[in-house]
DNA sequence: CTAGGTGCAAACTATTTGCAGGCGG
DNA sequence: CCGCCTGCAAATAGTTTGCACCTAG
């Protein structure tokens, strides 16, 4: 993939902010950086970053698509703050600590998995920010 | 609630399958058993019953919602079949293994959690069905 | 009579697509 | 000159809302 200025500019936008961010959120952002930018490239970048493997997506349970930057090359998992977005790595995998037992009682071949966790993080529970939020867990 | 005949019959519809199914699949069953029926109001049974937890959510990768008939009153996970749509219950959590391995780590305040294992059951497996499927892992 | 359930049409919003212009190699 | 990156406008699709009707209690 080549290195344009607006992929180079989302992938720092990201980087630098270590939070996870909606499409419309980065477009917004991306706006105060160029003259010229449509939400639609904005997708496509997000796409193409995430694809090339340069991000990571986040599934929220609003059902919206968000994207963080991600340097870990391992299969991991995320713990996503609710209050500040942030991002932490959970650099282990439910899955491989059960993987067993789970093939055991399933029967059949796991192709893949989500496992993420969200809550407030260290920061945020400090500083008395995040609310209480309504939890789903499936 | 009011046990209202629809609401009932996407109970029904549901509890029969053992599969997970989308508004518009419930939809379509509703129109085969009732001579007028809306599909905002396959929406809203099926948020009511979600809601009252008679039955419980499956968000695909896909992004869109999905439902299906659950009795298990505790706590648990889900394996989804990707080929026939069944759901398997994984009656142990990922989160309570590692529980506490989380929290050292993140050191925030755990509000939720998703644990979702897709792949081909046992039965599709065995009969050859459900092909290879691109599988992601967050 | 009243509350709530429902059908229908329209609105909404996130996301995607088509297409033409433009820029770099 | 060619390819692909990109802006813009429009289309798409899932989902939600507004509102009037209608029926059970």
């Amino acid at each position: 993939m080549k290195a344009t200025p607006k992929r180079l500019a989302v992938l720092c936008l990201l980087a630098e902010s270590g939070c996870y961010m909606g499409p419309d959120d980065v477009w917004g952002l991306m706006k105060s950086r160029f003259a010229r930018v449509g939400l639609p490239t904005v997708y496509r970048i997000l796409d193409e970053l995430a694809r090339g493997g340069m991000i990571s997506t986040i599934l929220h349970p609003n059902r919206q698509l968000y994207y963080y930057y991600c340097t870990n090359e391992e299969h991991h998992h995320h713990f996503v703050c609710v209050s500040c977005r942030r991002v932490d790595d959970i650099d282990f995998c439910a899955l491989s600590d059960i993987g067993k037992e789970a093939s055991r009682r399933i029967k059949g071949e796991v192709l893949s998995h989500t496992f993420q966790v969200s809550g407030v993080c260290a920061a945020c529970v400090k500083t008395g920010r995040g609310g209480v939020v309504a939890g789903s867990a499936q």
